[in-house]
DNA sequence: GTCTATATTAAGATAGAC
DNA sequence: GTCTATCTTAATATAGAC
């Protein structure tokens, strides 16, 4: 559909410390928050040079979104129907944590978005992450039916998991107050705090 | 410390119209992203009658902040240490989810604020709330000592409690989307999920 | 207290030299 | 491809009339 113009070394490179600049800006202060001064800045680059590379502001953001809408739906999609339900699903909330540990910016990224009423978003959310989503709802339902999950609401579940595995990355400041003096790694006690409730609100 | 001049009856409501219309444009923009046009179109108020009342549009977002902190630990602060344990707990996740319900602007006003860094919050929150949530982590302790309680790791579990309640509000635009095509409300279901959630999760 | 007009700076974007 | 200079609009804030 698209043409597919090769690209440089020097432009690839230039591209990814553009976006790898913005992500760490937009997912701060959001769309309208971010100015294309801070990300020249944060990037080392001019800022008509930003615009060489790409056409506006908003195509930075587009770009990043887009890209995140392609990796963020893969913990989800790798719940396996044949697994073992229980342990299907602690391994997808281990995956969502890790995640927040290794990309807290994508989360906020995300996070910045709905919080903005998702212009972006809203279409592509109705699309294919709507239909995954009813499709791992319907497998959960199966599971508690079978006597194989504890019975729970599964679409409340699947937003327990959401909410717990981000708050990590999204309220990271928050955390490291509250977790005391030097914040050791947050992450492990996270994860074995998380194994245990969900174990025991889904075991039979 | 202030003098404190005493302010009229249509000071009171003007006040009162700026620091709603802001409200609503912060929680949803955040400091930076949010101009003081769209509060003064919000509003209903020209832009220089709001810096009649406000002397800047930090001093607006400021106010807000500080309103917010003042009511925004009242769940917190109500927890009974002479009560039964598991239902304080339960009570208090149903009283932040009603405040996700019922404030859910003021649930943004914070997510963005956080999500920004904090700059106002940082020493506030290494105050009081600080003091507070030390308390209360205390109190989960000993409860589970006691054996009235099942073993978690209560900083976790009272992180877990705001993620969940606070997520209905903050997230509230992509909830509705996944909840399918007419959006019925999603406390009560909300209120039931969770109220199993941290029963099986807390019963000894 | 509220308004119109305006000063001043910041921000997105472009022109054109190199 | 990158830079300096600059255009244009938007945004915070002020002045001063009413």
């Amino acid at each position: 559909m698209n043409e597919t113009p090769p690209l440089s070394r020097i432009q690839k490179k230039n591209r990814r410390a553009i976006l790898d600049a913005a992500l760490d800006v937009f997912s701060q202060y959001g769309f309208r928050g971010t100015t294309l001064d801070q990300i020249a800045q944060t990037s080392g680059l001019s800022k008509p040079n930003l615009l060489y590379y790409f056409p506006t502001k908003e195509d930075i953001h587009t770009t990043l979104l887009d890209e995140l809408m392609q990796d963020w739906q893969d913990p989800m999609r790798a719940i396996d129907p044949e697994g073992e339900p229980l342990e299907e699903i602690l391994d997808y909330v281990q995956r969502k944590l890790e995640m927040s540990r290794d990309f807290p910016r994508e989360s906020r990224l995300f996070a910045n978005e709905i919080l903005q009423g998702a212009p972006q978003f809203l279409d592509a959310l109705k699309g294919g992450p709507r239909h995954l989503f009813d499709e791992k709802v319907a497998l959960f339902q199966t599971w508690m039916d079978q006597g194989k999950l504890a019975q729970v609401h599964p679409q409340h579940l699947i937003f327990s998991i959401w909410s717990l595995t981000q708050h990590y990355a999204d309220f990271e400041v928050q955390i490291r107050i509250y977790l005391g003096p030097e914040g050791k790694d947050p992450y492990p006690e996270a994860g074995k705090f998380l194994r245990t409730l969900f174990t025991r609100m889904l075991t039979p």
